[in-house]
DNA sequence: TCTACTGACGAACGGTGTTCGTGTCAAGTA
DNA sequence: TACTTGACACGAACACCGTTCGTCAGTAGA
């Protein structure tokens, strides 16, 4: 993390830079991350994260001012993995569907972290920096500025929501459940649906379990960048000041 | 609920229909939504809607396979509130914004229930026919048919997660908190970042303060119908491709 | 060398979802 | 009418959770 001087206010600071033991709000959220990741959120408590350090939970407590804050951070690191880019005028639709599709994934391979961040504004340093390349992907592209700062947080949330959903097939995957089994359940009712008061939800039963995540991601995100494209004027110089 | 003979199959069925007492799944269901008005989602526990209902925690099991069934009951009951109509083809635009934005209304009124359902996709009877009624809708639009299915799963996101974004806020007024003191500080956030580092974010900080969160819904509502739109193939009564 | 401070941490508080075993009462049967 | 049955009610308990308090120890500064 060379950022880290970029922070939100609420972020508690680190009350002293030389810690007496190995325990450092950097292991935490390493330890919390491991966590994340191999059990998912449900598994990351302050209990389990201090155990697994070999400490208590109190302990954690001079570090993070709680769990909120530990999730914050644990976001901000999980986000910090989505690879930036230069942006070019003139392939701005491809940008943005490339930086968006990277979101997705990074979230979607860090557990259901992205649960956790749906409501609030993600506002680390990591997060930032994203914000900053979309926003100015999409100035660079025509989009007008009142569009653009909207569709930051219009698509945020679309590429969050997305992220959880994957998470939480891949969460019944890691709980032993087959998640085939799970869209064959779904298949059968669907299908056996009365098919005169759900008429078109029988019809399209076909249409409705096509595709995998990833497809109707992309489906989604055709459809707002192509709005967002059909907002841009010409096309603006790099941005300038 | 004149529907429930339509349920998902792994809705626990009521074990007798002439409970001893007063207990029964619907009053369950009743005092939870009083709890989740009331007090949000946090307040929603078995042992809270037990102790509301003059009994124990234990109690509940009988009527209910636990939390999550109740949380989908509960769920179905809400958007059960959203109105139904009869869909006009010659109106389509109008009418499915006006039905996502009714679900928006009635999910971010009850409470943050809508975090619940992010994840899953709802199949209670109240959101199979709000779903049946916006592919109703689209279909009759001219929306080609794999774009209909998508559309719901990818709008029922948006609708979701912007009812979350709602609801958090709201909490945060309920629980003493004034929202506007949460919004100066985002915007002195930052109005104070290294404008070297983040020239877009310093530069837009008035459009990305801007706007309501029913007006920031409206407008990535307008980009998704706008893009449905544009796949649209039969003969529209309006404006032309 | 002494003092002040701060991180570490055991213990505990009040909460959660869920299960077990037992009690109790209403309906069905003889 | 008397008896059996079985579903519902529910107290108690289990295993967790986030957080706080008070104490201890070891280092940094005077």
């Amino acid at each position: 993390m060379t950022a880290a001087d970029v922070e939100p206010p609420w972020w508690t600071p680190r009350k002293t830079a030389t810690p007496r033991r190995a325990l450092s709000r950097e292991a935490i959220v390493a330890t919390a991350l491991d966590v994340l990741r191999a059990e998912g959120m449900d598994a990351v408590s302050m209990r389990r994260v201090a155990a697994d350090l070999g400490t208590g939970p109190a302990s954690l407590y001079a570090h993070v001012a709680g769990k909120d804050e530990l999730l914050d951070l644990l976001y901000d690191e999980v986000v910090g993995a989505v690879p930036l880019f230069e942006p070019d005028p003139a392939r701005w639709k491809e940008q943005v569907t490339q930086l968006w599709s990277d979101c997705r994934a990074v979230l979607a391979g860090a557990g259901d972290i992205a649960r956790y961040s749906l409501g609030r504004v993600p506002m680390g340093p990591n997060a930032l920096r994203i914000s900053e390349l979309t926003m100015s992907v999409l100035r660079s592209g025509g989009v007008p500025d009142q569009a653009v700062a909207w569709a930051v947080d219009v698509v945020g949330m679309f590429v969050t929501a997305n992220a959880v959903e994957d998470a939480v097939t891949a969460d019944l995957a890691r709980k032993g459940r087959d998640p085939q089994e799970y869209y064959d359940q779904v298949h059968r009712y669907f299908a056996g649906l009365p098919a005169d008061r759900f008429p078109i939800t029988a019809m399209l039963v076909p249409q409705l379990m096509t595709g995998t995540g990833d497809e109707r991601f992309r489906f989604g995100l055709e459809l707002l960048v192509g709005g967002l494209a059909a907002l841009a004027t010409e096309p603006r110089p790099t941005a300038a000041p």
